[in-house]
DNA sequence: ACCCTCCGTTCAGAAAAAGAACCTACACTC
DNA sequence: GAGTGTAGGTTCTTTTTCTGAACGGAGGGT
């Protein structure tokens, strides 16, 4: 009883999107922000370890964090030790993450057609 | 030279985005949000004013406006006058807009393949 | 004249993100 | 056996963005 009333009216929270009859919301629900899916990216790219994806990405490190929890209890991302001495995690694609490679392709394909790069200031 | 610095301090990341080397990463400085694909997804199924947005989406009206200034700022949708006399627009997808297709059928697959609908309250 | 619809805008408060520093645990050197 | 470095975070405060509700304006219907 005491948060099924919250709110009414207006749904729409991160996770509500998960029920969505919509599969490209219930999509957006996992990767409906900026990092996510360039988080992912990163994976294929062979990437998989906190410091990597904070270097590549310049995201701050709470969010990383926050972002490979979600992908994780998410089941797109797997949290494995690498090292045990001083225990190390590296983040690997599931299948279920690596079933986001077509998506993936049609928005790389989508930005190198339509988003040339034009650098932000051309300073000296 | 003084009001061109609106923010000096922090970088807007959206726009940065828009630079990076990756193809990926520039789309999502267009779609990288929670709602901007779900609109272009109701402009695939035919939706096309800003009431049919807010109803389909429940996304705040503020919001709302705001996502599809950027989208026709970004070349994706059309806004075009499609009565006269009490001026209303419409929403049409671009070419550009239209090329999103592949993408979104990449997310719409992976939605339905591993995002099963899990009501959010099962409710009495 | 009054209420209705469509397409927004404005405002205050809540939530999320940014940026920087801090922490733990171990290893390597000195 | 105290410093230094590395990997993987957490904590903190300040900014920015989003929400929710109300307001506005321009015309239409009755």
């Amino acid at each position: 009883m005491e948060r099924t009333q919250v709110k009414p009216t207006l749904a729409n929270r991160w996770d509500d999107l998960a029920a969505d009859w919509c599969p490209v919301a219930r999509a957006m629900s996992v990767i409906g922000d900026r990092w996510t899916l360039l988080i992912i990216r990163d994976c294929f790219l062979g990437k998989s370890r906190f410091e990597q994806f904070q270097a590549s990405l310049g995201i701050t490190r709470h969010l990383l964090s926050d972002r490979l929890k979600r992908l994780v209890a998410h089941g797109v991302l797997e949290k494995n030790p690498y090292q045990s001495r001083p225990v190390r995690y590296d983040y690997r694609l599931t299948d279920k993450g690596r079933d986001f490679a077509p998506a993936l392709v049609g928005l790389k394909d989508w930005g190198k057609k339509h988003m040339p790069v034009r650098k932000a200031a051309p300073v000296a």
